[in-house]
DNA sequence: ACAACAATTTGCGCTGGCGCAAAGACACCT
DNA sequence: AGGTGTCTTTGCGCCAGCGCAAATTGTTGT
C-alpha cells in the first residue's frame, strides 16, 4: 500500500469532508448545479479512502453505489475467460463510477482497481437515484461523460484494429501524458504506468513494449524508468504514431 | 421491416407517419414515456427515407439533428488518417443517432452509412433539446442505450486486444446472428455482411476472413455466400471462440 | 447472351510481434 | 547489509496472419 511515490501523509488526506466537497464541486458530474446545492449532494454521501491495489468493484457485481473520485487514480479493466486482462480506461479525480450500470443493467461489467491511493465520495444506489431525479443535471452530465468514454474507446478500438504496435503505444503515451503526465523538467513529463499496463492498454505484450521503449530511448525520445516512463520528445512520438499506416 | 432484399414497394414504405410512430413507440428511446405523448414527440419531427450506401452524417459534422431509425440498418464507422475504416457498431430499428454528440462535443465523431435502405424519424437539434427537457426519460433512455453501446465496444476491444482472429470472427458472427441474423432453415441463420465488413468489425483483413470461412465451410459450420454468410452450427462457433486463448 | 464489374478465393512468401527463458536492475523488509 | 520479490531487459526462434497477384464466380446492365 501506500503509495508508490506519492505523498501519503500530506495535509490533503487528513481532512475528509471539506476538501472533497470542494473537489466534487468542480467535477464534471456537478456541472450545471448551483453551488448552493453542493453541500446537500455531498452530505447525502460519505467519504471513503482506498489504497493502491484495492478493488472498488468487480466485474459482475451488482451496482450498489456510485462513486465520485476526489483523489487518486483508478484503472477500469475487463478480463477474458483466459484470464488476460485489458485496461479499458483510467478514471481520475472528478470521474464517476457506477452511474452507467445503475441506469442500465444494474451490474458492473468491468473491474475497478485503485492505481494510486485516493478517496471517493460515495452514494448508495437508492440515494443517488433519488438525487438524479431532483437534479436532472446529474444524468445529463453522466450522459456527456459517458459519451467521452465511448469516444475514446472508439478511437482506441480503431487503433488496435488498424495501426501497428509502435503507433498504438506512441498514441497511448501521448494520451497518458495529457491526462496523468506529471511535468519533471522543461518539456518532459513522467507517466507512472508499468510496461505490462501499457501493454494491456494497447493490446500487446510487456515484452514488445519494453523493446519499443528501449529503442526510443536510444533516439532520446523517452526515458524508461521502473514502473513508468518519462516522455522527452512529444513531436517524435507524434511522428511515430503516424508512421507506416500498414498498406491497404 | 422489411428487410434486406425484400419488398421495396410493399405497403410498409408507402405510408410514412403512421407506421413510423408505432415503431418509434416501441423503441427504447420512448420507453417510460406515456403513449399519449408519443404522437406529440413524433409530430415534432419528420420522416426521411434513405437508400443503401447513403451517408447520414460524416465524422466531423456538427450535430444538427437526432435520428430515430424506424427501418433499415446503419453502420457506424471510424476512419484513420490512412483511410482504413473500422466498423464500430451497427444501428438498427429503434436505435437513435446523434444524441450523444448533441449533449457533449456537439460534433459527430463517427460516420453513419446506410447498410440497408430504410427510414428515420428526425428532430432538429433544438427541437430535440427542448423535448429532452420536457421528457427527462429521453435522456435517461439515451444514457442506458449509450451504456449498452459502451459495453459492447468494451467487449470487442478486449477481444481484439487479446483473442486471435479466428475467435474474434466467430464471436462477431455469433453477435451478428443475434442482431441481424435472418432464419433460413432449421437452426440456420443468414447474415448479410461482406467479408470486408466482417474484417472491419474484427480488426483483420478480408483475405483472412475469407480463408476462415472457407475452412469452416469444410467443417459444415457455415455456408459462405456472396455478400453474406449462413451460420449453420452455432455450437462449433462457440467452441472456436474459446479456443486457444493465446498463452500468457 | 455478352460484356463489364464487383466480390471472393487461394497460393505463396514474408515479417511483425509473440512466447519463452534467463539474466539484470530496483525497491522494500528485517 | 543482505535477502526477497517484482519489474524489466534482451536474445532467440517461430508462426499467425498479412500483402499481393491472379484466378474464379456471382451480378448487373444493355
Amino acid at each position: 500500500m501506500s503509495g508508490g511515490k506519492c505523498g501519503g501523509a500530506g495535509p490533503v488526506s487528513s481532512n475528509t469532508g471539506r476538501n472533497d466537497a470542494e473537489i466534487a464541486g468542480t467535477s464534471r458530474l456537478f456541472s450545471g448545479i448551483l453551488p448552493d446545492y453542493h453541500s446537500r449532494l455531498c452530505g447525502a454521501g460519505h467519504v471513503r479512502h482506498f489504497s493502491r491495489g484495492e478493488t472498488l468493484h468487480f466485474e459482475g457485481d451488482a451496482v450498489r453505489r456510485v462513486l465520485l473520485l476526489t483523489g487518486g487514480l483508478v484503472k477500469i479493466t475487463g478480463r477474458s475467460q483466459g484470464g488476460r486482462e485489458v485496461i479499458l480506461r483510467l478514471s481520475g479525480v472528478g470521474d464517476a463510477l457506477g452511474v452507467v450500470g445503475l441506469f442500465s443493467s444494474g451490474l458492473h461489467y468491468t473491474t475497478a482497481e485503485a492505481f494510486q491511493p485516493g478517496r471517493a465520495l460515495i452514494w448508495e444506489d437508492r440515494v443517488f437515484r433519488s438525487l438524479a431525479e431532483q437534479f436532472p443535471a446529474l444524468r445529463l452530465n453522466a450522459l456527456a461523460t459517458l459519451g467521452d468514454d465511448l469516444r475514446e474507446l472508439e478511437e482506441r478500438f480503431r487503433e488496435v484494429a488498424t495501426e501497428r504496435v509502435a503507433a498504438r503505444v506512441a498514441l497511448q503515451l501521448l494520451r497518458l501524458r495529457q491526462t496523468i503526465g506529471r511535468p519533471v523538467e522543461a518539456g518532459a513529463a513522467s507517466i507512472e504506468v508499468s510496461r505490462e499496463e501499457l501493454a494491456q492498454m494497447t493490446g500487446t505484450t510487456l515484452f514488445t513494449v519494453s523493446r519499443l521503449l528501449s529503442a526510443w530511448e536510444d533516439r532520446g525520445i523517452v526515458k524508461p524508468l521502473r514502473g513508468g516512463v518519462v516522455i522527452c520528445d512529444v513531436q517524435s512520438l507524434g511522428t511515430i504514431s503516424q508512421e507506416d499506416p500498414p498498406e491497404r
